[in-house]
DNA sequence: GATCGCCTTATTGTATACAAAATGGATCAG
DNA sequence: CTGATCCATTTTGTATACAATAAGGCGATC
């Protein structure tokens, strides 16, 4: 990857994400770009990708503002990913290798070491869920479906509410990660499409219960600003 | 949209999906920028898109070249296309209203009608059969649902064989939209799901059988260049 | 007082020049 | 002859300058 097309992305990425800028916020290219420290060119770069993930949205005539997710929006895109992941899913159990499901058993031991810890070590938790999530789609083994997932898997507003969940809530995924594991061995694509489809679905009543205090959150930031 | 922006993107992509460029063949931006009569900027912004679509791949080094969809990809690519549009017509099948079922049901008689005649007019036929599609996906009201779907509905390989359609595979396609509508009217998403699922599917089939002659034809067109 | 149209200004689109990086080939050593 | 290293050339990345276009305000007119 180049070097200051990744600075703007990640800037204006991680403005967006930490509530930095609000939804409905204009983004302007040359502002943008003072503040990414590089010219407009790689700015226009990182916007272009930041709206096919739609972070950003542009009004009809070209212009840029911070995306605007309402809970039916944040729904339907756990929706999809429950669909596409269960797809994944379903596909990678016939054609996981042993190799592969140690790798599994690897990443979810470390998942339940980093619950195990006190406090739960969110971090771990959330990079080995990463790399467990990834290994599935790339044994799936199509590239347009990882193509479409990554789009949806990267929503920063989902990964922000990753640290509100509860110690319950950490060891369902565990537990359910073992279960998909039980599957893969198995071979049973349906089963592992179950388990899978259930598995975001649970993750977004989550989500869906945190946010409520977030919104809340959001909206006193928001007063605080006016 | 902006004007050499859309140029580039629109004399690229016909350049791949022409066959004029086969897939492998590398993508140099002077080289295309100098063929679409633009500088180089909007070519790689059109290039950017055109890699969203999958119809470009960029090495590890960022250099480009024509992607090669193999008949797996595409079945792929049509595999999602059915659980997605199943989706989209699941949802709008509890959300359409009458005037929409109207809409619908006048696009399709014009499909009929293209049909009718003699040889059928598949430029009429495509282009009611989009809107047939895009007024269920815009029904469905999930933007995420629609920026995924478009990046898989506009594959131009599948345009293309559009025309190899027989009478019977008309024929076909409009009595499914036909039942899609009564289930429409029915207000069962489970229907709704069914059909339009099996109509992709049932595309893809048609596609793969003349595929067959058209893997023939291209094989044919590479020895002639070499 | 309201509305329409123009004009100023801000913002995006495009071109070009230059910098950085990578590829491919040539040359030289083993 | 094989391999490796270095250089020339090609290709991509970035910056900047300029052109086109849209937004917002100002004034004129009804």
């Amino acid at each position: 990857m180049s070097r200051a097309s990744d600075i703007a992305y990640e800037t204006i990425r991680e403005m967006i994400v930490s509530g930095e800028l609000l939804p409905g916020d204009p983004l302007g290219e040359e502002a943008l770009a003072e503040k990414c420290g590089v010219s407009r060119t790689p700015v226009r770069d990182a916007m272009r990708r930041l709206e096919g993930e739609l972070l950003i949205r542009r009004s009809e005539s070209q212009r840029s503002f911070v995306a605007d997710w309402s809970l039916d929006d944040i729904g339907d895109a756990f929706e999809l990913r429950a669909m596409l992941e269960g797809l994944a899913a379903q596909r990678a159990a016939s054609r996981i290798s042993p190799a592969d499901i140690r790798k599994l058993e690897a990443y979810n031991k470390r998942i339940g070491e980093a619950n195990a810890s006190t406090p739960a070590d969110v971090d771990v938790f959330l990079e080995e869920n990463r790399k467990f999530h990834t290994l599935i789609l790339d044994v799936a083994g199509s590239a347009r479906l990882k193509t479409l997932l990554q789009t949806l898997i990267e929503q920063p507003i989902i990964w922000r509410t990753a640290h509100h969940y509860s110690p319950h809530e950490l060891l369902r995924s565990y537990q359910e990660h073992d279960e998909l594991i039980a599957a893969f061995k198995r071979g049973d694509p349906a089963w592992a499409e179950a388990i899978m489809s259930g598995h975001i679905r649970r993750a977004f009543h989550a989500y869906s219960d945190a946010h409520h205090g977030l919104a809340i959150l959001d909206a006193e930031r928001s007063k605080k600003r006016a």
